[in-house]
DNA sequence: CTTAGTACTTGGCCATACATAGTACTTGTT
DNA sequence: AACAAGTACTATGTATGGCCAAGTACTAAG
């Protein structure tokens, strides 16, 4: 019961929302993706990102072509399909109402 | 891959830290627990709380002493402790950074 | 005594994040 | 050509927490 696990325990799911969201908003590479999750201070490392994006290819909800790259192997480059547009709404909705929960509980004051 | 799913890894690790902010506020047992939770629209069964509600209080967390009820068996009063409080104090950081995190990654716009 | 309601307990299942190690391709240096 | 370094992706095993389902124990009402 250390801080460090719950907030590995904080973040699941989450992370699947925040890439499918990234995706949508356009062709991305694991890199790029990393990139941005790291800027935004969530922490991910390969062996969490690379099997999410398997998880979402595998229930269609992204696609992925083969790049050729100037500097190492070729990339995938990812695209959000229509399933995951409509998936990524309902994540939406789901973040929304957890947020608002949340915010009410922690909100109340002492009884 | 449904969204059930992902809904309930969203608010693992959050769960906790709803119902250690419930117990800090006073004196309450399980079925208070579930009736503000409920009414905050987070659903939780009685097979989720109480293994939760140990974990807790074998981190030294949270006590709780027995008291008799009129209607039925003795209940469980649950306090919190002043680890209990050190620790929700560091989960309202984490929570806090966790929805700055995420809001920062939706809120992006096409690129 | 039986039934219903309340409070709490337990065992097993599943999905996800993570650590770790490994494969494959390209570029640069000697 | 041979080697090291960097990049991109893959695979395996572990731990955790939420959940289902069944079960125990106590009280009050019929």
């Amino acid at each position: 019961m250390n801080l460090e696990n719950t907030q590995v325990q904080m973040r699941k799911g989450i992370l699947e929302y925040c890439i499918l969201h990234i995706i949508s908003r356009g062709e991305v590479y694991a890199s790029d993706m990393l990139e941005e999750l790291t800027s935004a201070k969530i922490m991910v490392v390969e062996g969490t990102l690379y099997p999410l994006l398997t998880r979402l290819r595998k229930a269609g909800l992204v696609e992925y072509k083969w790049v050729e790259s100037t500097s190492g192997p070729p990339r995938k480059y990812y695209t959000i399909t229509d399933d995951g547009k409509a998936f990524l709404e309902s994540l939406s909705t789901t973040w929304g109402e957890l947020m608002n929960s949340t915010n009410q509980i922690i909100s109340e004051k002492q009884s």
